[in-house]
DNA sequence: ACAAGGCACTTGCATTTTGCAAGTGTCTTG
DNA sequence: CAAGACACTTGCAAAATGCAAGTGCCTTGT
């Protein structure tokens, strides 16, 4: 399995990289993300879990029962792909 | 739609950044990409159509029925961001 | 105290995408 | 002129994704 396929299990599936992307702006809410992206709840409650699982982002407890997503060091090294799919697309 | 979206929107379906990988190293022919991916044939087909169609590759006739697939300068841009992705994964 | 609403999800089911296996048509080679 | 390579297509099953409604907890207002 090639480099490129490893990492494309972790974020290849739909709205991973979107997640990420917008978690670069910082710690998001769960009905942050759910508006901005405009994704399914069940995919984000689902995508949440696997990038969690990967590493890629944790939860930051606020209070009561509201929480906040933070990418870990792995998901900001994210950051240089991301930026190279989007220059590519404006490219 | 964020620049992200619209790349994801051409490359973010399955095996279609891993075609483009593979082509990174020269033209290929079908049944080359389809024994060195795995891909089933159906979705090679697939995919190499909406490449096509996306223009990140073109088909090279080289003769009677047998031809070759060829990253288009669109396609070869995309070098960036797959070798991006790849470090992310070795990281 | 109690109703109403926000928050972070879950659940059930329809739709779409992906995958497997087998088949098709054309051309070349023995 | 049979056999095989090549580049696909087709039919159907499985998995991923999406939509809509519902759940449980906590806060805020009256």
């Amino acid at each position: 399995m090639s480099d490129l396929a490893a990492a494309l299990d972790v974020v290849g599936s739909r709205w991973a990289l979107l997640i990420v992307e917008r978690l670069l702006e910082g710690p998001q809410r769960y009905g942050d993300l759910q508006r901005d992206l405009g994704v399914p709840t069940n995919m984000l409650a689902t995508r949440l879990r696997e990038l969690e699982a990967a590493g890629v982002l944790r939860r930051l407890p606020l209070h009561h029962n509201t929480r906040a997503y933070a990418l870990t060091d792995r998901g900001l090294a994210l950051r240089g792909a991301i930026e190279e799919l989007a220059r590519w697309a404006r490219g």
